[in-house]
DNA sequence: GCCGTTTGCTAACGGCGTTCACTCAAGCGT
DNA sequence: ACGCTTGAGTGAACGCCGTTAGCAAACGGC
């Protein structure tokens, strides 16, 4: 009775038996023809039975490996944050590591240029949430959410520590900010880096005007009115660096840029 | 052979024959029962069936009143554009007129309170697009949509003719930049105003922020960490105030935040 | 080779959007 | 007052969809 587990990608390489081995398989071209589908038709147009279709199978075979159409969207959405998580590590690690000023930058672009490379997997990803409108178990989306959250995190932990960023100070917070902070900083797993509230209230500002430049770009809010959204978000990424007191590094162009989504 | 029309509220209050007046209530009937699906059931949970069965009518009687789904969707849409900027404007003008700066803390507040008291409507207004998947028309959205967006314009435009905002100079905010700022104020109707380029940049700088945080806080992004968004909402928009010279106003509590919607 | 487990199938239920052909009543001109 | 036009609404149907139940075949360990 071993229920499907539709778990993200076996980061855990044990030793697997023939069986298990082709089920693997099975299921990742499940999820690989599934996330086609979102990229092509929408999210709406990811369904059970064309996948099945496409697969040379029926609909109910899929239940062999998938719970139902939720926890497959549910899953592809956690190896979504696991593939966004490693694009902008793999930027983070192609510039020199001593340089946290030009690997904060790479990291955020790379983060706009997967996020408007891949609008149908963004939207899924940090549009509104399932969450809302269903009782799908989303904690391994949640799960790997974290994990790209971190790459972030690191980045600002160790700003903080070496640059000496203007900080709000512990009084002019506020109490009721000061306890969502805390308690953010403590879900978030930032209490070991012993994070003061002043730089996690600086995180999340910032934090939050990346979202929102991303997701504008890509939800496409200014669409009507705006072609191209990069120079709003490096107006907005260079506003939010020299508000750090980080120096703010414009792209170097060559034709166009060329922030590529390796993998 | 008058095809289904579907346009927002009635702003035209032409005679109306009986005949017209009852397809009318008709029409608000349907949406009025969408909106309550999609307030209960999100979105995906709207359906013409379901509406026709409660209307103690069949489906296919709707393709007289819409013309599908989807255009019932951008319809509501519509209308929830209008309901907000109502929320919005009714905030606005319930300050007096000459305290540009109230009126601009009331009317972002009036913004954020609408938008997480309807969740579900708020983010099919501003989560990601149909226009992604679907190839609906939504003009008729759209152009709410800049109804609505023009009581933030107007505002703007007092405040910076009243006050002396630290604006950023024209020669250095870039060329890609100024021809994006100049295209969005084309388009959205603000060169009757000779609105100056810097202007429009700090404009949708706010923009881009106020629906960062807003969005955060519908979409639940940081739900898994934190309880209440408002102080965040409140530190953002005091950050926003100060970076424009103005001053901030915080809320004066009595009980909780009484931001109430009219209407 | 046997037997439990895994896999996939068919059939079926109920829900959905949408189209088509049709009925029926209201409204209109005369 | 009559007939005709027009619009509202219906029922049947098509083709999707998710999901469940029961069943047959393949597989793998013994």
């Amino acid at each position: 009775m071993t229920k499907p587990p539709v778990t993200s990608e076996p980061r855990s390489e044990a030793v697997l038996s023939r069986r298990d081995r082709v089920r693997e398989a099975t299921l990742t071209e499940i999820k690989s023809i599934a996330r086609r589908h979102l990229v092509e038709h929408g999210v709406a147009g990811v369904s059970l039975r064309a996948i099945a279709r496409e697969m040379g199978m029926t609909a109910p075979g899929l239940y062999r490996y998938v719970p139902g159409i939720d926890a497959l969207l549910v899953a592809i959405t956690a190896d979504l944050f696991d593939e966004l998580a490693d694009t902008v590590a793999a930027a983070d690690t192609s510039v020199p590591a001593e340089d946290t000023e030009l690997r904060l930058h790479v990291a955020l672009r790379a983060l706009r240029t997967w996020a408007i490379t891949h609008p149908a997997e963004f939207s899924v990803m940090f549009g509104p949430s399932r969450r809302l409108e269903l009782d799908a178990d989303l904690t391994p989306a949640l799960e790997t959410g974290r994990r790209f959250a971190s790459t972030f995190f690191a980045l600002c932990d160790r700003l903080i520590k070496e640059k000496d960023i203007p900080l709000p100070a512990d009084e002019e917070i506020g109490p009721e900010l000061t306890a969502e902070l805390s308690s953010f900083v403590d879900t978030v797993g930032l209490s070991a880096h012993a994070m003061p509230t002043g730089a996690a209230l600086m995180l999340t500002r910032c934090w939050i005007r990346i979202y929102g430049v991303v997701c504008m770009e890509v939800f496409q809010h200014l669409g009507f009115a705006v072609n191209d959204m990069e120079p709003f978000f490096e107006s907005e990424l260079q506003n939010l660096m020299t508000g750090l007191g980080v120096r703010y590094l414009p792209i170097e162009r060559l034709g166009k840029p060329v922030t590529d989504t390796p993998g």
